[in-house]
RNA sequence: GUGAGUGUAGCUCAACUGGCAGAGCAUCUGACUGUGGCUCAGAGGGUCGCGGGUUCAACCCCCGUCACUCACCCCA
């Protein structure tokens, strides 16, 4: 029986795992900076939590959820994205007692019951960042920042910070029947799916694809003319805020969130040419999400950034394996139980060492010394053993030099 | 959920559109009784995704099925 990792779930391989370590790595010492703390969230949630935030309506809770009962015959739900699980936690905890604003992050994995496709998975990772306890959009511009920073600093560059405000529940509302009333007279110009969606959700016919869609909307009224004051001044408050850490940023008013909870400020980093997947990472504002978990009326922000989706955009894709400082050939027992000890006792003072398990010719002990990209190799045999002495060589000048059976004159002869 | 494409060695791909399943790379061995890369020689490795059908004969044609990939919807 040959057995398969699921649908849309892949392993991650060496060496591309260390291209995900140099992300995550990346990513903890920018959080570190601008004082994030890593919280750590189950991924697994009753069910309610995920239909509650995200919309009953979204897609992600119609149809994308792994949704099963358990023994005790509950349902519950593997975490789709991140937000609802933080914003409970912070409820749970009481932790709007510590000082705000809090901020925390998060990195794991995401399940959405989707057909794979390019960027596109059933098991996929999130770097997501939340902050709570501020409405301030200085902190909208700041975490707009780090997202940028994280980026630059994993030498991803060409891509677009796309941000706009998709309003509160007093200027939406109003927007929503406005855009109606605009779109009503020429339905018939759009395509079958925005048909449905005029009914369903008309803020996404603002961001349908299809070319004829796309000339037929021009002229529709836009979100963010339609802000009422509050939310104006907190978009402005944005755009400030970038301006003056120099962050470059473009106004998409047709951009639409899938998620339920957001507010006002909505951002996305999009790279590549237009089409699928060609986000990268996204966020917003969530003003009344930790209100809604029964929390009192605090607000929050956060983005979450794809891991898929840069793993091909980072330049050292490549990465050149590390490779071992020493190798152990051994000829007979004896020498492959010397080189055991020896092994052991040279990793103790911090080399990585191979030796050969199996007993093969020295010749192909050699070839895998060299596989392995060695930069020095012992030649333990009966010769060796005789003279108490063995010879270490250099991978790369072919230099020998002899060494006694020690740890410590081995180790001082390979620093040299 | 919808549509299209592809399944042959560990990997990348051939096989005259029906006639004995191949190459390159990788692996292992040898040339070189105990010294890697280069070169040369050889070896191992296949239920041609799976099941059925047509045929004297199927990797090839037909039907079904599964998997993978890409796209749509939607999203990170």
């Amino acid at each position: 029986m040959q057995f398969r990792s699921l649908k849309g779930i892949q392993d991650i391989l060496p060496p591309e795992s260390y291209v995900w370590q140099k992300i995550e790595e990346t990513s903890r010492e920018t959080f570190k900076k601008y004082g994030y703390h890593e919280i750590r969230l189950p991924i697994i949630e009753s069910t309610e939590l995920f239909t509650r935030s995200i919309g009953e309506t979204s897609d992600i809770v119609e149809k994308e959820m792994y949704t099963f009962n358990d023994k005790g015959d509950r349902s519950v739900t593997l975490r789709p994205e991140g937000t609802a699980s933080l914003v409970r936690a912070y409820v749970e905890h009481h932790l709007y007692n510590e000082p705000s604003p809090q901020k925390y992050y998060y990195i794991g994995p995401m399940f959405r019951y989707e057909r794979p496709q390019a960027g596109r998975f059933r098991q996929f990772h999130q770097i997501g960042a939340e902050v709570l306890g501020s409405e301030d959009p200085s902190l909208d511009a700041e975490i707009v920042s780090m997202l940028n920073a994280i980026l630059r600093r994993l030498g991803i560059d060409g891509f677009d910070i796309e941000i706009t405000s998709i309003g509160c529940k007093t200027c939406r509302p109003d927007f929503k029947t406005e855009l109606k009333k605009s779109l009503a007279d020429r339905l018939g110009l759009f395509c079958e799916d925005c048909n449905r969606r005029f009914d369903l959700n008309p803020l996404r016919t603002l961001d349908c694809k299809v070319p004829s869609c796309i000339e037929a909307r021009k002229g529709s009224p836009a979100i963010i003319d339609f802000l009422c004051g509050e939310c104006s001044r907190h978009m402005n408050g944005l755009k400030h805020g970038l301006s003056l850490l120099n962050i470059p940023f473009v106004i998409n008013p047709n951009m639409v969130r899938g998620l339920d909870y957001y507010t006002r400020t909505a951002f996305e980093v999009t790279q590549g040419s237009p089409g699928s997947q060609k986000a990268i990472a996204a966020g917003g504002r969530y003003d009344g999400l930790v209100a809604e978990f029964g929390g009192p009326p605090i607000p929050g922000i956060g983005f979450a950034i794809g891991a898929e989706r840069i793993v091909p955009l980072i330049k050292e894709s490549l990465t050149v394996r590390e490779s071992p400082d020493l190798f152990f050939c051994t000829l007979g027992k004896e020498a492959s139980e010397k080189s055991f000890v020896l092994t052991s006792q040279l990793r103790e003072k911090g080399l990585w060492v191979e030796m050969n398990y199996d007993t093969s010719s020295l010749k192909s002990q050699m070839r895998k010394a060299d596989r392995l990209g060695a930069k020095n190799v012992i030649v333990l045999g009966e010769d060796e053993l005789k003279n108490g002495r063995a010879t270490i060589k250099n991978m790369k000048d072919k230099n020998e030099i002899a060494v006694a059976f020690d740890a410590g004159d081995i180790l001082k002869a390979i620093s040299k």
